[in-house]
DNA sequence: TATTGTTATACTCTATAACTATA
DNA sequence: TATAGTTATAGAGTATAACAATA
């Protein structure tokens, strides 16, 4: 191993931040935080504006601004929750569901293109990569 | 395999974004876009503002601006180059020297605690993806 | 009082376009 | 003409602080 695990921390950072760039105009039919947001609907079929804001590690107000846009273009649905009216159940709409499939296959090309250089055991080292960063966000 | 490609590009892309907001503000002695620079001077001791416009993957200007306020506060150096009078050569200075190593210990800290729940296993994936994102990333 | 969501405001980082100087 | 770097300007995405409505 030639990496300490500080010199490890700053590698992957260091490719997150160029991963994210690159990716970042790529696709013109929805940006990154859009997507996000999306995505997450598609997964999880109602969660509250407060939910995706952690998830996604963003201030309430910035993720009140993305749901607000999203539901202005009819991507996402708004229904306040009967038993505490202070909530906001969200979810992705049909059209919601579209504008999320156009724009995976848009905003991927570029990466599944490289994957595709890509051996299938790197493919798996990435694969598990993804999954052991997925846990290390999870907590704290 | 549970992934087809085009999903795996989806979560990798996903959890480069989160673990670049998670991490963004973590420390406050250097901003993530300084830091890179710093860090890539660290490595190569001379490089131009174009040069390091390509490696991170930002326009011409916006690197300019960063290289200015890093000269500004010392952190580098701008030499004039002898043959090609239109280059400016960088080089980090030994107060640049000194603050990436303090950034870097601020700012990996959260990465490295939570590293720390690795198998050794795992961080020799995360070791092995970095790399294998540090290619794809080169190409193109 | 505490919590969910919003509005107001400002900051950071980025881009494109237009400019200066050297090649 | 082309290239390295800068200045001018604008836009996207984020934050904190202060607010309304509900619990």
């Amino acid at each position: 191993m030639p990496n300490t695990t500080p010199e490890l921390a700053a590698n992957i950072r260091s490719a997150c931040m160029r991963l994210v760039r690159r990716v970042r105009y790529q696709g013109t039919t929805l940006p990154p935080h859009h997507f996000a947001v999306l995505a997450w609907l598609d997964r999880r079929d109602s969660m509250t504006s407060a939910e995706l804001a952690a998830a996604e590690r963003v201030s309430a107000p910035s993720m009140s601004r993305t749901v607000g846009e999203l539901a202005d273009k009819g991507f996402i649905e708004r229904t306040p929750d009967e038993s505490d009216k202070r909530r906001i159940n969200l979810s992705i709409s049909t059209e919601g569901r579209e504008i999320l499939k156009a724009g995976r296959k848009e905003r991927d090309t570029w990466m599944v293109e490289r994957l595709k250089t890509c051996t299938p055991e790197e493919l798996d080292t990435l694969h598990d990569a993804a999954d052991i960063l997925d846990r290390l966000l999870q907590e704290h």
